[in-house]
DNA sequence: TCTGGGGTCCTAGGACCC
DNA sequence: TCTGGGGTCCTAGGACCC
């Protein structure tokens, strides 16, 4: 083991959305519960007890009428809001254990924590059943911690914890006797492995990759050939390489959807219309509350994938310039619909895209400041507003930027209706 | 009859510019 | 008249994740 190899860790918290139902409902302990998707539709959690009873991830809630009826299972709509502040609450608990950035909040339910300075100053599982203890104490919410070299051992030691009870909710690959951990990565089916997904698992198959031992000692080349630099960075994680840094800050988003399926078949353009209005409303409040804007929007409708002949349309609309203006989008939006809507078709799903997004202007200052931190392309809006106030100039610019070495070149788009040709352009009128 | 919602990244290929 | 290559940008499609 090298001193300076790195160690993360992942937490998890068990069968979340169940498990926070819970919390403020005992009576559901030792019963089997299942938490349903928004129109009720699918199943999205499970506790233990419905697990064991072969309810499985994802399945349509009437494929499991009867069993649920067979074994008094309770069935729950999903109360998001609720699991967020859940969330948030456990997202604070594990801050406390590491540094700011050395905690990356990886999902509703997961949190990744970079340990490689704690593995000197304290023993690392010890360490992650304190976290499990507080967590326990002061939310109430199970969770199991997984320890390895990279975020995919991690993952994998996650995966260990919370299959095996031998571990007490802790698995840490590097405590782990080299021929249990073989023999542990041998009984693991490829699929498990975060990053291998159906396809690649059947083309894994086809290589005679069966297992995450398979995997493990496969060559980075010889996968890279066969699949993308991604597959090969897993492979160089389970190795113990890390190639996934931690990402403590959330970065902007890159797209904003907002879509839903309906519970009965819709086939009337106004019916489309409204949905999507109110699509739109709920995608911009997002944009809002992280001071983004959007430039072009894309609107789906669909049809059952289960029916014939499905039809599923997709249409993006570029905007002039980046905004959040709701009725500008709207209005976008609805001319979109009227390009793609044909009549006698029962649509049961809509949804709104709000992409190509870009930072609002007031933080441009910020871009000046750390113009070097950007390394690549990037979307640079800057709004008339913001060129006047800033730099006394009337021009609006959106373009693409490309940053070499300490000089910004800029391409407009052809959307723009008018555009600076550099950065230097900026800086000169400042 | 009933089948979730919200994301990211990579790659290939075409358009376009110089 | 014919012919080129490097580079960027954009999009679609496919894969993955929770």
């Amino acid at each position: 083991m090298q001193p300076c190899s790195r160690i993360f860790a992942l937490v998890d918290v068990n069968n979340c959305y169940v498990s926070c139902e819970r919390v403020f409902n005992p009576a559901l302990n030792n019963r089997p519960v299942v938490v349903l998707s928004n129109n009720d539709g699918c199943i999205v959690a499970r506790s233990a007890e419905a697990k064991a009873l072969g309810i499985k991830m994802g399945m349509p809630l009437f494929e499991v009428r009867d069993l649920i009826k067979q074994h008094d299972v309770v069935v729950m709509s999903s109360n998001y809001a609720l699991y967020a502040e859940m969330s948030k609450r456990f997202m604070a608990i594990l801050g406390q254990f590491v540094g700011p950035q050395e905690q990356e909040i990886y999902s509703i339910d997961e949190c990744f924590l970079e340990l490689t300075d704690y593995s000197h100053l304290f023993n690392l599982a010890d360490y992650a059943q304190q976290m499990r203890q507080t967590i326990a104490k002061w939310i109430g919410l199970p969770v199991c911690v997984g320890i390895g070299h990279s975020k995919t051992q991690a993952k994998l030691a996650n995966h260990f914890a919370k299959k095996n009870p031998a571990f007490n909710g802790v698995c840490n690959l590097l405590d782990l006797d080299p021929l249990i951990l073989e023999f542990m990565l041998q009984s693991l089916d490829v699929s498990e492995v975060w990053g291998v997904g159906r396809q690649h698992t059947k083309k894994l198959a086809s290589l005679n990759i069966l297992n995450a031992l398979d995997l493990t000692l496969s060559s980075p080349k010889f996968i890279r050939q066969h699949f993308s630099v991604v597959m090969e960075r897993t492979v160089l994680e389970l190795q113990g390489i890390a190639c996934i840094e931690i990402e403590h800050t959330v970065p902007d988003k890159k797209q904003i959807i907002s879509s839903r399926s309906f519970g009965k078949p819709v086939t009337k353009i106004d019916d489309l219309r409204e949905a999507l209005t109110l699509f739109v409303l709920r995608a911009i409040d997002r944009l809002r509350s992280q001071n983004l804007l959007c430039a072009s929007i894309g609107i789906t409708i669909k049809t059952s994938r289960f029916q014939k002949p499905y039809y599923h349309p997709y249409i993006i609309v570029s905007l002039s310039y980046a905004t959040d203006d709701r009725l500008l989008i709207n209005k976008a939006v609805m001319h979109g619909l009227e390009q793609i809507f044909k009549p006698n078709m029962q649509y049961k799903h809509a949804g709104v895209i709000l992409m190509n997004i870009v930072p609002d202007s007031k933080y441009l200052p910020d871009l000046l400041a750390d113009h070097d931190k950007i390394q690549e392309r990037k979307l640079l809006t800057i709004t008339l507003d913001e060129i006047n106030n800033k730099f006394g100039r009337d021009a609006v610019s959106i373009g693409s930027c490309t940053f070499k070495d300490r000089n910004w070149s800029m391409a407009q788009t052809r959307k723009s209706p008018s555009y600076l040709t550099s950065w230097n352009d900026i800086l000169r009128v400042n």
